[in-house]
DNA sequence: TACGTAAATGCAACAGTGTTGCAAAATAAT
DNA sequence: ATTATTTTGCAACACTGTTGCATTTACGTA
């Protein structure tokens, strides 16, 4: 098991258990992004569809994962860089969806160029999400 | 009626039917954009939900809406400037979401800043969904 | 204008997604 | 080891989106 599961959930003050750090396993081994569904056939008949849910919303309010944006209805989740301060998420990076095999990239060291927009819109946050081919599908 | 609404079925070669003109005419009156459950509610029992979803498919096949990401789980969609030919959206223009009101704007005179990519990744297209607040909920 | 063909609609049924309440089980603290 | 708290699993439900098929509507032609 990785050594940062558990001491990422304790950090966060979460009770260890199967599920998030089965879970939490899945995002840190394959770097990319994860939806619900993609985690519900990898754990199996595990756990519960319901927990696997409130497991991701807990993540989320934690910092411990993001959701990226999509034009299609998909809800994708990928870890915060170092873990984001609870309800503060400064996830300022480029996301990258290959139209060819579906997988979501969080390109870290891109960071999201400034937009600048008409007076009387207050930004909160910037998402950038860029799709196209990945290096494998060409 | 705006007088666009037949002009552009007839010029994507669409049949002029009573939900197609109602439904265009929404997206016509409030430049915002619309998600299927706005429609679903202002056209009240005029229309049957699958009539609804199977209209917002074709238009955007057409080129005449355009899906806008978004962070959650819900798909709005708002008229593309000039109509997009079809299959080929240009939509590259910056989108709002207030996270007070929950209004979305198409900010068509805000341009997408380039963005630059590690080699290896084909970019096709770069959607930008900028959240805050704003001009009424301030 | 009337007619025939092609397209669009409405209905029923279904699959997928996400939420809530509550009892049982697991975790954490003592 | 025992108790209190949290988490889980189950059941049920609401919402979202899709498909097949019969009926209705729109369109081109005569």
């Amino acid at each position: 098991m990785h050594p940062r599961i558990v001491d990422t959930l304790k950090r966060n003050q979460l009770s260890i258990t199967d599920s998030r750090k089965k879970i939490l396993e899945m995002f840190l081994q394959r770097k990319g992004a994860l939806a619900h569904a993609d985690i519900e056939q990898q754990s199996g008949e595990e756990f519960d569809r319901v927990t696997i849910y409130r497991t991701l919303q807990t993540f989320v309010e934690k910092g411990i994962i993001h959701t990226i944006p999509s034009a299609d209805n998909s809800v994708r989740y990928a870890l915060c860089k170092d873990d984001c301060s609870e309800g503060h998420h400064h996830d300022n990076h480029v996301h990258f969806m290959c139209d060819h095999c579906g997988t979501t990239y969080c390109l870290d060291h891109v960071t999201v160029p400034p937009v600048v927009l008409p007076s009387g819109f207050l930004v909160s946050q910037v998402d950038v999400v860029v799709s196209g081919t990945c290096l494998k599908c060409q």
